[in-house]
DNA sequence: TGTAAGTTGAACAGTGGTGTTTGAGTTGTG
DNA sequence: CACAACTCAAACACCACTGTTCAACTTACA
């Protein structure tokens, strides 16, 4: 029951729960910011006490979820080969994880209202920094256009990926045409229009 | 005290008051969907019991709200020349209202959970309208890419628009450079990139 | 100036969320 | 098998918000 201690030996359905539990969370964040904790509770088919069980506070439990989510996308982002062709990278990067970087944009926002600022920074600069990188590199490259500050850059890839994944859940747009918009997009805006 | 009636003769207060209360609502709504009526009606600078006067739930605060924001979207919207070039109606378009289009947006978000769908849709119409079919033309006109659809280029506007908005009240833009950002992504976006 | 219209804070009930306790039931694990 | 770990529904106190009533007050306006 305790909460998190240094716990090495947990029964194997309560791990199994958390999981369970983070999961929910994540899928019910992404939909609505502000679900209760008996709504993601019962997502995750298990009762709301046994929640309170595992993680003392709505909070508590937000920030769980976001570490989860960040750290999930961590390990994709580290998986790939963002060397070479800036352009090429960035394609890669958003049709191989827009899903997931759009959930964990999603818990942010979620994170906003429930964590203290700082707290956020801290989980989320690592991964942020990885497509920052990549954007100033492509930028000091020439494969990007630089008459656009980096950080407006940046901002318009991620508003655009939650905004796409905004519109998978309105029924707006298809799943599977989401990734070639977005990265078509992306890349085009990334490039200076002659007019 | 009587909400709306057909009602000619009201005091010059209280129809100020109104305007306060309306003014103060979209600013809060803008900045947070969710904004408390007590919140509301301190930022009116009137008391609560006021505006309930004036307005018999929360819901019909939003409705109100949200008419007023758009049909000022709709006023500014009819007053500029769209026609000709396609970018350059759009960039006038977006230079001289992404802040209000933005608000709009923002007291949309709040009515999307207050307000019957088909309500909202119906209000939201004519203007959405309006820039629709500026978007289509440019695309008719070879303007503007058709490689993606028109829907999705509406969208890639609102998006950005808002998120802009966003940044700025996060301190991460500055208000001024925004229209110029905007304007400048939202055309290169609209321009199919080489690569 | 008289009066109706409008404003206000205090106090109320109702609702829905959070977090806690309890006590009985279930199940993994040694 | 035995028992500790775990789950869970019910019920609790607490809090914030909505919407209402009331009685005192200010003020626009004829």
């Amino acid at each position: 029951m305790s909460h998190s201690g240094t716990s090495q030996a947990r029964r194997a359905d309560a791990r199994q729960n958390v999981q369970k539990i983070l999961d929910a969370a994540i899928a019910c964040l992404s939909r609505n910011a502000d679900a209760s904790v008996s709504e993601i509770a019962q997502a995750a088919g298990v009762g709301r006490v046994t929640l309170y069980g595992h993680f003392p506070t709505r909070d508590a439990l937000i920030e769980a979820a976001l570490v989860r989510v960040i750290s999930e996308g961590e390990a994709v982002l580290a998986s790939l080969d963002l060397a070479g062709d800036p352009r090429r990278a960035l394609r890669v990067l958003i049709e191989s994880s827009w899903l997931l970087i759009a959930r964990a944009s999603a818990v942010l926002v979620a994170a906003q209202t429930a964590l203290p600022p700082g707290r956020i920074h801290q989980l989320h600069a690592e991964p942020a920094q990885r497509v920052d990188e990549l954007i100033r590199r492509g930028q000091t490259e020439g494969a990007f256009r630089d008459d656009l500050p980096a950080t407006w850059l940046t901002s318009v890839l991620h508003h655009l990926l939650k905004g796409a994944a905004l519109d998978v859940t309105n029924g707006l747009l298809e799943q599977a045409d989401a990734p070639r918009l977005i990265s078509e997009t992306v890349l085009a805006a990334y490039t200076r229009a002659d007019t």
